[in-house]
DNA sequence: GTCGCCAATGCAATCGATTTCATGCTCGTC
DNA sequence: GACGAGCATGAAATCGATTGCATTGGCGAC
C-alpha cells in the first residue's frame, strides 16, 4: 500500500502539496493537480485514514447508538441514515443497547472513544440528564425522542397528533366506547400516543371511564391480553385505539377467538403502520410515522453540527392515517360488554 | 483529553511503559502497573485510537456490507454480529448495498479505504470471483451464502435442505399435486430452496409437471401473482411450497379472496418463519432459520481471521419445520384446477 | 530596475500511540 | 567477587497524514 511520501516522489511534489491537492481547500496549480491526480491513480493510492484522523482530528465518522437492533422501524431508520451519511463520505459506527440501560450507557461510552465526530442516539432508558450532558461533549442529535432542553437536536414524530388522529377517525365514525391499550408508560412515545387519546375524547366531549386505559408491553401477546383485562373490568367498548401494530393485530386475533368479529363488533386502529399491517383480515388501519424522513433529518443535522454545515428543516414530523378494513361505524346492537 | 505522555509524567514512567501496562502482553512489575493504573484513572485517560491504529496498523474495525438493511433478517443478523463483535471490542463499521450492484461495490471500497481489520458480506449481486479476489485482499465472510473456493469462510444456511423439509411435509401429508414458488432465480438462497422442492418430489417419486414452478420477487404481491399464473396454466395444485412468508402469504390472502380455503383446498408451507407468520388466520406454517446462529458463525470466524485467533464450530446450520396452521392432507375433492 | 505582493509550493513540526533496541539492575552460579 | 542471564524500563524511531510558516518566482506599480 503506497504512502502520501510515494504519489508525492512521484508527482515530483511534496507531501503537502498531495495532501492539499486531496483537500481540495487550498488552489493547487492545475497542471500540478493533474500530476498529482496522475500518480495517485498510477499507485491505486489510498491515504491512510489513521494518519489523517490523527493529524486532522476528525474520524468522519458517526456513532449510532440503538435500543434494540432488530426492534420495528430499524431497519428503515438505518436504510436512510446511511444513506444519507455516506453521501457525505461519512462512516456509520453502530452500536447496539441491547433493551438494557446499562449496556447503552457502554455503547456510547465505546462510541466516544472511538472518537465519533458526532452521535445519533435512540434510547428510551437514557435519562433527559444524560442525554443533554451527552451533548455537551460531542455533537448529538437524539432520534424518536423530544428532550427539554435539546430543542434542535431531536428528530422525532408527532406521537400525540398520531394518537389524536386514530382515536379522532374512531369518533367521527361514531363511536363514542372508545378503549386504549397503551405500550410501557416509561416510554415517551408511549405517552404521547396516548395523550393523543386523551385530547381527542375530551375534544369531543367524551369521558374516559375508570379503566378504559390498559398499559402493554408493544407485544403481540399484550394486545391479547389488554382486551381480557377490558372484559374482565367490566369496560364496555364499541372501539379500541391501540398503542402500536402488535398489539392491536393481538387484540384483534384475540376478539376473533371470544366469537367478536371486527370491525363489525369492535373498530380497532393500530399505530406503526408497519409492512405487516395488511396481513391480518380485514387490513388494519393504522397510523403511519415517516421514519425516513425522520432519519433523514437526524443524520442531516448531525452532520451540521459535527461539521459546522449550515442547516434548516424540520426535525419534527407528523403522522397520517391509513385507512383499511378495521374501522366500521358501531351497530349499536353489538356494544361489547362482559 | 490527556495523552499518553501526561499519564506517564504524573506515573513517572514512560509512555513505553503506559503502553505496556495498557496491551498487557508484556510483563510489568505489580507497582509500576498499579501507579500507571492509578494516573489514567486520575486523568480520565482514553487512548486515542486514531495515534493507536497509526502505530499498530490496526483499526478494531470490522465492516459490514449488507444489500439491503431493511430486508428481512437483517435486525435479527446485527443484533448478533454486533454483540459478538463487542464482546471482542471490535466496532462494526456498516454500509449499504441497497440492493445495487454498484453501491455493494463501492460500499466495500468504502470499508477497505477506512481499513477495516476485517470484511463480513451479506451480498446477492457480487460475483463468486468477485468475492474470492476480495478474500485474498482482507479477511473476509460471506454471510448467506456458500461460494466454491471460499470455504471456511461462508457462513450459510442450508436451504436445499429447508426446501426439501416443507417440500417432504407437504408429500408426508399425503399431497401429490405440489407447486411451487421461488423467489428470483439469480438468488442462490432461492434456487437451493428450489432444489430441495425438486429433491423432495423425486425422492417421492412425483413429477414436477411443466409449469408447477413459478418464479417471484420475494414481495407479497408476488405471492398473489403467482397463484394466478399457476391458475391460468392450468395446472392442478393441492398444496403450495412458498419461497418465502410474504409470497405465501400473498398466495395464501389471493386464494381467500378466490373463494379457496386453506388449509381446506390449497396447503401453504412459507419460509423464513417471520414473526408475523402467525397473523395471518390460520397461522402460516413455515420453515425456520437459524439466523442468530448464522450470525454469531459469522462473527466468530471473521475475529478468527482477522486477529489469528483460534477458530471451530460449522458455519453451514440446518433449518426446521415449525408447524402452524395451513398444511392439512388434501380433501381429493378439491383438487383445484382453473 | 527595484520593490512588494500574491499565488504556489516546500519544509518541518505535530498528532499520540507502538515497538525495537539498548540499558541498568538483581540474582544465582561458579 | 565477577560474570552472565533475565527482567523491567526508557529512549527514540516510526506509523502517514495535516498544517503553520517560510520560500520562491512572477508580475505589476512606481
Amino acid at each position: 500500500m503506497s504512502t502520501i511520501k510515494e504519489v508525492a516522489r512521484l508527482a515530483r511534489v511534496s507531501p503537502a502539496t498531495v495532501s492539499r491537492v486531496m483537500n481540495g481547500e487550498v488552489p493547487v496549480a492545475e497542471e500540478t493537480r493533474r500530476r498529482v491526480e496522475d500518480a495517485m491513480k498510477q499507485l491505486g493510492y489510498r491515504p491512510n485514514s489513521f494518519a489523517r484522523s490523527l493529524a486532522s482530528n476528525r474520524s468522519d465518522c458517526i456513532g449510532l447508538v440503538i435500543s434494540h437492533l432488530a426492534g420495528p422501524f430499524m431497519g428503515t431508520l438505518m436504510v436512510n441514515l446511511e444513506e444519507k451519511l455516506r453521501l457525505h463520505r461519512k462512516s456509520l459506527l453502530v452500536a447496539s443497547g441491547h433493551n438494557e440501560l446499562i449496556r447503552e450507557q457502554e455503547s456510547i461510552d465505546f462510541l466516544m472513544s472511538r472518537r465519533c465526530d458526532g452521535l445519533l442516539v435512540q434510547s428510551d432508558r437514557l435519562h433527559d440528564d444524560a442525554l443533554v450532558a451527552l451533548a455537551a461533549q460531542i455533537p448529538l442529535v437524539v432520534i424518536n425522542r423530544r428532550v427539554p432542553g435539546l430543542e434542535g437536536q431531536c428528530s422525532y414524530v408527532d406521537n400525540q397528533q398520531g394518537g389524536y388522529l386514530a382515536t379522532r377517525h374512531l369518533i367521527e365514525q361514531g363511536h363514542r366506547h372508545i378503549a386504549c391499550i397503551t405500550g410501557p408508560r416509561w416510554k415517551q412515545d408511549a405517552t404521547q400516543r396516548l395523550a393523543g387519546y386523551h385530547q381527542a375524547m375530551e375534544e369531543a366531549g367524551l369521558a374516559v371511564p375508570e379503566g378504559a386505559v390498559v398499559e402493554g408491553t408493544w407485544q403481540e401477546s399484550s394486545g391479547r391480553e389488554a382486551v381480557d383485562t377490558l372484559r374482565r373490568r367490566g369496560v364496555p367498548f364499541t372501539a379500541l385505539a391501540v398503542g402500536n401494530d402488535d398489539m392491536a393485530i393481538g387484540a384483534m386475533l384475540h376478539l376473533k377467538e371470544l366469537g367478536l368479529s371486527v370491525p363489525e363488533d369492535v373498530s380497532l386502529v393500530g399505530f406503526d403502520d408497519e409492512v405487516y399491517a395488511h396481513y391480518v383480515t380485514p387490513g388494519l388501519t393504522s397510523v403511519h410515522v415517516p421514519v425516513d424522513r425522520m432519519a433523514q433529518a437526524a443524520s442531516g443535522r448531525v452532520i451540521s453540527l459535527a461539521y459546522d454545515d449550515p442547516w434548516q428543516g424540520p426535525l419534527c414530523f407528523s403522522t397520517h392515517l391509513v385507512e383499511r378494513g378495521t374501522v366500521a361505524p358501531p351497530s349499536s346492537a353489538h356494544v361489547t360488554h362482559p
